[in-house]
DNA sequence: GTTAACGCCTGAAGGC
DNA sequence: TGCCTTCAGGCGTTAA
C-alpha cells in the first residue's frame, strides 16, 4: 500500500518515464474514479503535455500545458505502468494514456480505490482537498512547536493523529507501527499527555523513518512496486508492521495486534505503554 | 469544532 | 474441491 515513500518513488520514476510526453488521447475504464464525465476528462487530457511531476503528501501532481494539473492518488493499490502501444492490459486497468511516442501509459487500481482529478492550476489545491493537508514529514516543514500544539491541542489516540493527513502529511498504517515502536510510544496513548521528550523523539523518528524509506524506495507489502515494476526495499527493515507474534527487536516481548482507528496495530506491550502525565 | 464510524472495492486467506 | 465469511485499508462523507 502506498504511502508517502512509495508515492514519492513513483513520482520519481513517472519522471523519467514520460516527463515531456505529450498525451494523445486518452481511454477511461472505470469512470467512477475520476471528477467529470469520461467524455470530458478525455477531450481536456488531448494533446496536453506532462511538462512535471510533483508530490504533495500522497498524491500526485501532473503538470500540464495550459494550466492544468492532473491530482492522482493511487490509495490502496493504485500502479502506473509504461509499455508499448497495444500490449495486453491486466485485469484492472482503469485509464489508458496513448502518448504520441508509440507508448501507452496506464492506470491500474485492484481495489478500485484510487482516485483522479482533472482540475485548473489555481484551483488545484482548493478543488481537490490539497489545502487541508499538514506539513510534509521533513526537518524544515514538520517543527516541534507545531507538532506539541497540535498534540495537546488533541485529544484523540496518537495513532489516529498521526494518520489524519491534516496533522502531518503522508503516514500511513504501516509507517505509523513503525515509529510509534522506535518512540516507544503505545498507540492508544492520548495525544495530549505526549512529553516535550516523547514528541521531540517522535518527530525525529517521523523524519529519520520517511527519509529513509525513500532513499530505499519505499516498503512492499502485498502487490506494491513503484513505475518500474521493481519491487521496494525497506520491508526488510520493519520492525513492527506485520510482526504480531513475533519477538520485540528490542526486548523480545511477543508483539500484540490491535485495532485503533479501524486499523490492524503491531506493537509491543512492554516497551510501548500507556501513561496519563507528562512524565518522561 | 472535534472525533468516530461507515462505505467504497477486490482478492487472499481461513473455516467448514 | 468449493462455497462462504472475514479481513485488509486511505480517505471522503456522514453521524454523533
Amino acid at each position: 500500500m502506498p504511502e508517502l515513500p512509495e508515492v514519492e518513488t513513483v513520482r520519481q520514476g513517472l519522471t523519467k518515464l514520460v516527463g515531456g510526453a505529450k498525451i494523445d488521447s486518452v481511454e477511461v475504464l472505470y469512470p467512477k474514479m475520476i471528477n467529470m464525465p469520461a467524455d470530458e476528462f478525455a477531450s481536456q487530457l488531448a494533446g496536453q503535455t506532462i511538462e512535471r511531476i510533483d508530490r504533495r503528501g500522497k498524491y500526485l501532481l501532473f503538470r500540464l500545458t495550459n494550466d492544468l494539473t492532473l491530482v492522482s492518488h493511487l490509495r490502496m493499490e493504485g500502479k502506473y505502468e509504461v509499455e508499448p502501444a497495444g500490449s495486453t492490459r491486466p485485469k484492472h486497468t482503469n485509464v489508458v494514456f496513448h502518448l504520441d511516442d508509440g507508448r501507452e501509459l496506464w492506470y491500474k487500481d485492484t481495489r478500485m480505490f484510487g482516485k483522479m482529478a482533472l482540475v485548473a492550476n489555481d484551483a488545484v489545491m482548493e478543488l481537490s482537498g490539497l489545502n487541508k493537508i499538514g506539513p510534509e514529514p521533513t526537518a524544515d516543514d514538520l517543527s516541534f512547536t507545531y507538532l506539541k500544539e497540535r498534540l495537546h491541542k488533541s485529544h484523540r489516540k496518537l495513532k489516529a493523529f498521526l494518520l489524519d493527513q491534516s496533522q502531518v502529511a503522508g503516514l500511513g498504517n504501516i509507517y505509523c507501527d513503525e515509529v510509534l515502536w522506535m518512540s516507544k510510544l503505545h498507540p492508544e496513548q492520548p495525544t495530549n499527555y505526549v512529553s516535550d521528550a516523547e514528541i521531540e523523539k517522535l518527530r525525529d523518528n517521523i523524519i529519520t523513518e520517511i527519509a529513509a524509506a525513500i532513499k530505499g524506495h519505499g516498503t512492499t507489502v502485498h502487490s506494491y512496486s513503484n513505475a518500474f515494476g521493481e519491487a521496494g526495499q525497506f520491508q526488510n527493515q520493519l520492525q513492527a508492521y506485520g510482526r504480531k507474534g513475533e519477538p520485540c527487536r528490542r526486548c523480545k516481548t511477543l508483539m500484540e495486534k490491535i485495532k485503533v482507528a479501524q486499523r490492524g496495530t503491531t506493537f509491543c506491550p512492554k516497551c510501548q505503554v500507556v501513561h496519563g502525565d507528562l512524565s518522561d
